[in-house]
DNA sequence: GCCAACGTTGGC
DNA sequence: GCCAACGTTGGC
């Protein structure tokens, strides 16, 4: 059991895009950096829990958890000429994306700010922190039960 | 809209 | 294999 923290835009897809999904899941997909790439092949596993986080809006926040349902698979965009995730390098025997689906979980009445994350010192080492700009990053226990605690730990 | 960080590409 | 140029992400 893993924690992860993802990160989407959310006029992209948000949270509660997710929540409004058939069956509150989606394929999570569109992953085209190698280190979130290999994270999502490697280590992510049905099963574990991940923090769903707003970028490039006012505040950037933690907004609520999901849950990954499923083994990473090779994500369908890339072999589609019509997708801006078109990879023309990748070929069904040997993909180079991958996705995997995620169901909603919660959704927090109050959303957790990238500035208040900022401010606790137990949060300093964050993978977030540390890799401003990868969409997929690790979060340790001790991380996860510090944010959803609120800051009591 | 700006800019820092950093990943990717391609010439050599 | 190096590295300059370029593109992208994402906070502010």
């Amino acid at each position: 059991m893993q924690y992860w923290l993802f990160k989407t835009e959310p006029h992209e897809f948000s949270l509660q895009m997710l929540h409004d999904s058939p069956n509150q899941s989606a394929r999570w997909d569109g992953i085209r950096n190698y280190q979130a790439r290999n994270y999502l092949k490697n280590h992510v596993a049905p099963g574990d829990e991940v923090f769903i986080y707003h970028s490039s809006t006012t505040p950037c926040a933690i907004v609520g958890t999901a849950r990954i349902t499923t083994a990473a698979y090779p994500d369908p965009a890339q072999f589609n000429p019509q997708s801006p995730y078109f990879d023309a390098k990748a070929t069904p025997s040997q993909p180079r994306w991958y996705a995997v689906d995620i169901c909603w979980q919660s959704t927090f009445k109050t959303p957790i700010p990238l500035a208040w994350i900022k401010q606790q010192p137990p949060l300093h080492a964050m993978a977030l922190l540390k890799q401003s700009r990868l969409s997929i990053v690790p979060v340790t226990k001790e991380e996860w039960v510090w944010i959803l605690g609120g800051g009591i730990g």
